[in-house]
DNA sequence: CTGAAAGCGCTTACAG
DNA sequence: CTGAAAGCGCTTACAG
């Protein structure tokens, strides 16, 4: 993996000077728009650096002035639209505030996210947005801020010490897409798909809360876990038709879930919105696109990812500000399917 | 955005140097695991790197080196599970080899792609790898070359200039969907969906072919182009819809237009499959779990990002050798929309 | 096998 | 307003 020298040794600051007739801290000083060199040697300066085709070389000012502009983002799964309009949210977000993105895909894999954050480290980066892996220890956040490098902790959470968070209010979303369904009269709702985990909990207890308001019991076997995935969500909505042939409504731990169940239910011979009322979870941009348009919790994905940036971007400046959780409250939309 | 000097001052090869009883060329030479130093030596140097937290400074070494081991990677639409996935590839890849990536999402913007490319550039970026954002300059191929810095142009090609390429047969691929469609005996196929571009007449073209080798006419008047989306699809098949209404096949400029399509053709009361028959392209992670499963043109999306991923690897390891035009020849993936 | 020295390309006090 | 000098943290000949 060796690196040639380029064939042509670069064009530097010292050259500049040279061909401007300065010293290099002139260039220097002119380059990063110093009030204090005049309007003369200034243009002269930015012509001489403009023929040689000078290009600033950050590695070397970030080293000297012990800064950076790179900040880390990890996500988990880009094959889920989701993380991907989370992570573009992000990347806007970090762009306009003239950070550049250093991105890396663990595919929820604990090693590739272990490796892959060190590697950060090492490329001193400003800052790291991280959406940790399934069965992340929750240690790692710790670990992660006695490096000295401010961190935002985005959509899954990390056991319960201290870190700023930025992702959304899961029990309140599903709670309130319960009440839909317990408003239209359904008394018996399954809940499909999500992986063992605090965020299925967390959805979960929605549920729970939503039938406990209401004064009525909630049948835990009317939940079928399942990869977050379409597949899973085909398979749990089979598993739920064969189990309680007389079902008439369900909630997906989120819209690939729902996406899934759609395909089973249409097997099925059941149309959603029809014969069964169906919710997701997120909003994905493709969500007012399936058959029938999914009803839906809005998280706002695109948004999340920039507050989560605004929040990172936040605790760069202020490093001592305490720490803050974003919770933001999924509102519902209601299309076809419930 | 002052990056406030860390409050401890880092710990370097010197301090490491000294805990260790050593000079820093030692520390620098057993980090990088010379075997010139005796194991003895070895292990004292990395126990005192260990016990005083060490990081070592990639920047540091990789500006006294002239190297680097971040690529950029530039993506117009992250919306479109398509380059989420060609990403996911590309990114795995680069992992693999030992590279980060750098991640700039362009929104299609030639603005942003500008100021993102100037960014990497002056980061040193080892390589890149870019799918232009649309009405990009063929020039632009040129003039990231002459950068000296290595360049994969992927998905959407630059004009006619010489580079890296890497992406999929168009002309090819809807030259087999158009087959097999005519095999099924249609004569009428509409075409829908895409941007007046270099892609949509490449893909178009595959259509035409497949015609004129049939000895059979195209009509031209069958082509609703649109925006690369569902909506777009969604409208370009509600069109046709009305303009021919006995039309029975068409194929989609890609996945996202298809799923846009199946909307227009559901709520027209016409199932694809049975009543039409429906072409996409990509093969996107979904394509299989649409309703119904989408019959289309498997890109491969994430081997793609992987192939673009080798061949910058292979640039940017020989930057004399030959270029290369790598064209995956895709092929029919049917499932039950046609 | 290990140390002293120069240098990557920049920035930043400090003089003048 | 501008220059000489030191230094960011590393690597790499070059001696010994």
């Amino acid at each position: 993996m060796m690196n040639k020298p380029p064939s042509v040794r670069a064009v530097t600051i010292l050259d500049v000077a040279a061909a401007a007739q300065v010293s290099k801290s002139t260039v220097s000083l002119v380059l990063k728009g110093s009030p204090l060199i005049p309007a003369e040697t200034s243009e002269r300066v930015r012509a001489a650096a403009a023929q040689l085709g000078y290009v600033y070389n950050r590695r070397a000012g970030e080293l000297r002035r012990q800064s950076s502009n790179m900040v880390g983002v990890v996500i988990n799964d880009l094959m889920n639209p989701f993380f991907a309009e989370v992570l573009a949210g992000l990347e806007r977000r970090l762009a306009d505030a003239g950070f550049i993105t250093l991105m890396a895909h663990t595919s929820e894999s604990l090693e590739r996210q272990q490796k892959v954050l060190t590697t950060m480290r090492e490329h001193n980066a400003a800052g790291i947005a991280l959406c940790p892996a399934l069965d992340t220890p929750a240690s790692l956040a710790q670990d992660l801020q006695s490096w000295g490098i401010p961190l935002v902790v985005m959509i899954r959470t990390l056991g319960e010490g201290s870190y700023d968070f930025a992702g959304a209010d899961n029990a309140h979303g599903v709670m309130a897409a319960t009440r839909h369904l317990l408003a239209a009269g359904h008394r018996r709702i399954g809940f499909l798909g999500g992986l063992d985990g605090l965020m299925l909990e967390q959805r979960l207890s929605g549920c729970r809360a939503a039938f406990a308001d209401a004064g009525l019991a909630f049948d835990e076997d009317l939940v079928f876990s399942a990869s977050p995935t379409r597949t899973g969500g085909h398979d749990a909505m089979r598993s739920l038709l064969a189990a309680q042939p007389a079902i008439k409504a369900a909630i997906c731990y989120n819209d690939l879930v729902a996406f899934g169940a759609l395909s089973a239910l249409d097997e099925n011979g059941l149309r959603a919105g029809k014969d069964f009322a169906l919710m997701g979870f997120d909003n994905v941009f493709d969500a007012a696109h399936s058959h029938p348009p999914l009803s839906t919790v809005d998280v706002r994905p695109a948004e999340l990812g920039e507050q989560a940036a605004t929040l990172l971007l936040a605790r760069m400046a202020h490093p001592g500000q305490p720490r803050q959780q974003l919770l933001a409250r999924p509102k519902l939309v209601l299309r076809q399917s419930a």
